[in-house]
DNA sequence: CGCGCAATTGATTGATGTCAATTGGAGTGG
DNA sequence: CCACTCCAATTGACATCAATCAATTGCGCG
């Protein structure tokens, strides 16, 4: 324990509500399995049963929905300190996939080590409830971005919960965050073409409320961004209360 | 208890999985305050922070994130025995709002019920939990809809989906079942326009593998229209499990 | 230096939104 | 039972948006 592992998903879980010192024992006492994926990797296939969930360390994942025809819609992205596939703990076979976007690590915890876990604290259950909660209210915000704004505001939409997210467990600075994701990813996050996210790209950078090269995003006016994107941090959850 | 209130709701959960009688037990005691509402009333309003949460029981109702210029995205429809609200038991805050497609009734159990509940029974907590992350994979699934489908598969994929959670409640038939929705919330629900949803509707009921008369729709061949519209009943979770 | 992937561009086709009527059907009052 | 109203469904014409196709450019890395 304390070897770091959990750090960024405690961070994370500390943003919503207070963690008590039973709570981070019995964290940081998760048997975890560290494992390493090469971008493009499979941390997760569809359609399968895991016995354990993983939550990312280092880089980035995504989860897709595959169509038979191969195209995909990326439903959410992964950054370190999300406990991403919770969710198969009580879905019991996957409705999706989680793979790399980049090189990344994480650690899988096996199911019957965390229904332990819940069971000796209740509260600690309901943080890992949460964090799927969190996601689902996530996944509302990507539907209302897909269906109903404008391809340059769903791009800056997802800027601004991207910093946001970063923020949260320190990989941002004042006002700028690496976003490692190609155009290709980011197309089929916003279901365009990848020709028109481009585009998107570029009119973004017009407007002057962001720079952007190579990976390196940085917001000139966060409000601004937010008030051009419909952006309405509600849904992200990032304020303290019992839960 | 036993007024057949959480009826429903039972059977969503029994095609999961396993209730226990003091589950059940506990369910139908849970304090349940009936309330009713009519079409286009608000059941739950965004930003608000409710103590309880609702289930319906009767009629139709919708999750919709709200934008400033007053159009909204639908992320998700409503039928009876769908515990709607539990979200907001982890959330605190809602994100979007919950309002009524027909007229409905919905019963409201408080957050302390429900914890009191959980902490009797850690089973019956795990299915709350599972309730929601159902939902955050029909999330994930509209948004694959909007964002990879075209707009008569979007359609069509719906229709599968309603059918097959409308017939775990006992409100379809064979091959039929009433969806009292109009083509205008349909357009909240696909990312179309109006005009664009009826041009697909027409153009469905010309593959013959529905036929849509008033409200009711009649399914010619489920597994056809399955296919034809990428439909993969995974993500519904209509098997049931130790969860 | 050259390879390979990602980003970018232009031209074109096809899909979807918008605008403006019109039709259809259920309910209401006379 | 008929006239009227309201709302939902439908239609056509047109403008826009976004996908597709086909290069080309730029950049990181061996």
């Amino acid at each position: 324990m304390a070897d770091g592992k959990f750090d960024a998903f405690i961070l994370n879980m500390s943003r919503r509500d207070v963690l008590s010192g039973q709570d981070l024992a019995l964290i940081n006492s998760l048997p975890a399995n560290l494992k390493s994926f090469r971008r493009g990797e499979e941390l997760v296939a569809e359609h399968s049963r895991p016995g354990s969930s993983c939550l990312l360390i280092k880089g980035m994942a995504a989860r897709a929905v595959q169509l038979s025809d191969g195209r995909q819609q990326i439903t959410a992205l992964h950054i370190p300190g999300d406990f991403v596939d919770l969710h198969a703990m009580m879905l019991k076979v996957m409705d999706h996939s989680v793979s790399a976007i980049t090189d990344c690590q994480a650690v899988f915890v096996s199911h019957r080590a965390l229904y332990a876990a819940m069971e000796k604290s209740l509260h600690l259950g309901r943080m890992f409830w949460l964090s799927t909660v969190i996601d689902a209210a996530m996944h509302r915000a990507w539907n209302a971005r897909i269906g109903r704004l404008a391809p340059v505001a769903r791009l800056g939409h997802l800027i601004c919960e991207m910093y946001l997210r970063f923020s949260v467990v320190g990989l941002a600075t004042e006002n700028s965050f690496g976003l490692p994701v190609t155009q290709n990813e980011l197309s089929d996050v916003f279901g365009l073409s990848v020709v028109h996210v481009n585009r998107a790209v570029q009119q973004l950078r017009r407007t002057g409320l962001i720079t952007w090269k190579g990976t390196t995003i940085r917001i000139a006016d966060l409000d601004a961004l937010a008030k051009f994107s419909e952006f309405d941090p509600t849904y992200l959850n990032l304020f303290i209360e019992p839960r």
